[in-house]
DNA sequence: CTGTATCCCCAGAGATACTG
DNA sequence: CAGTATCTCTGGGGATACAG
């Protein structure tokens, strides 16, 4: 029955040779942090617990759908801690964990060195623009 | 004339909006480095020069269309040389340049950060699920 | 070997409306 | 205020075929 074989050994194929990357540790890592919400959301938190009220009005151009889903990750990951106090209204603050706010000084690293050098990939941007 | 007077409103406010956050160093570098297969290009030619299909078998799991793809935006930022040595068949060599191995040592340190912790997140992630 | 051109699909992200 | 639930739609990215 060769029929549909050649495909199905092609998923097969591509099954298991997923399942050997997903255990790479630093690929996973880039399934976290490879994600612009997430590292601006480590960012906000940098300096302080936050509302999620005011994460929203820090983090300029996030939606409250993206905002929550982010947030959802990151507690899920142990990066984040979600406190919620029982008031009306309602009160929720988020505040990096030991382990995120490990996470985040490394990202500082990566925001360092974009205000050090982005101006230079704008410049070698343009140049190679012009010349096309 | 209020017809559609708000959801222009909107719109203008938005593309305003995008112009002011576009402008924000660090926004820019994520919209560069916030991406999977930029991070395994830069990772791979870490130590020393590869050819494309070199680069094409190290990094599994990248599509031809990808590679291609990802090696012009580096090339276009400045981040890779790309050096065409004409014989037949074609040789193509891709390269750190300087702006691009920098870079590189501070993505370096996520990955060494993700080498120390993933573990950490994963057992999170695990019993966080168990008791969900 | 390296790279371009096409087609196509579906996950991701925004918009909107509603609940506790 | 904080969060959930849907709907929609685009564009990123894989598959495929072809070309220099």
């Amino acid at each position: 029955m060769p029929t549909m074989t050649a495909s199905q050994r092609r998923a097969r194929a591509k099954d298991e040779f997923d399942a050997f990357l997903a255990s790479c540790p630093s690929r996973q890592l880039l399934d976290v942090v490879a994600n612009k919400w997430v590292c601006l959301v480590l960012a906000a938190l940098a300096d302080g617990s936050l509302r999620h009220g005011e994460l929203r009005t820090r983090i300029a151009g996030v939606s409250q759908k993206m905002l929550t889903q982010t947030l959802r990750e990151l507690e899920r990951d142990g990066l984040v801690t979600r406190t919620v106090t029982a008031s009306v209204p309602v009160r929720v603050d988020y505040e990096l964990t030991d382990l995120g706010r490990d996470l985040q000084q490394v990202l500082q690293g990566l925001k360092d060195w974009a205000e050090r050098n982005m101006a230079q990939i704008l410049e070698n941007r343009a140049a190679h623009a012009a010349l096309s």
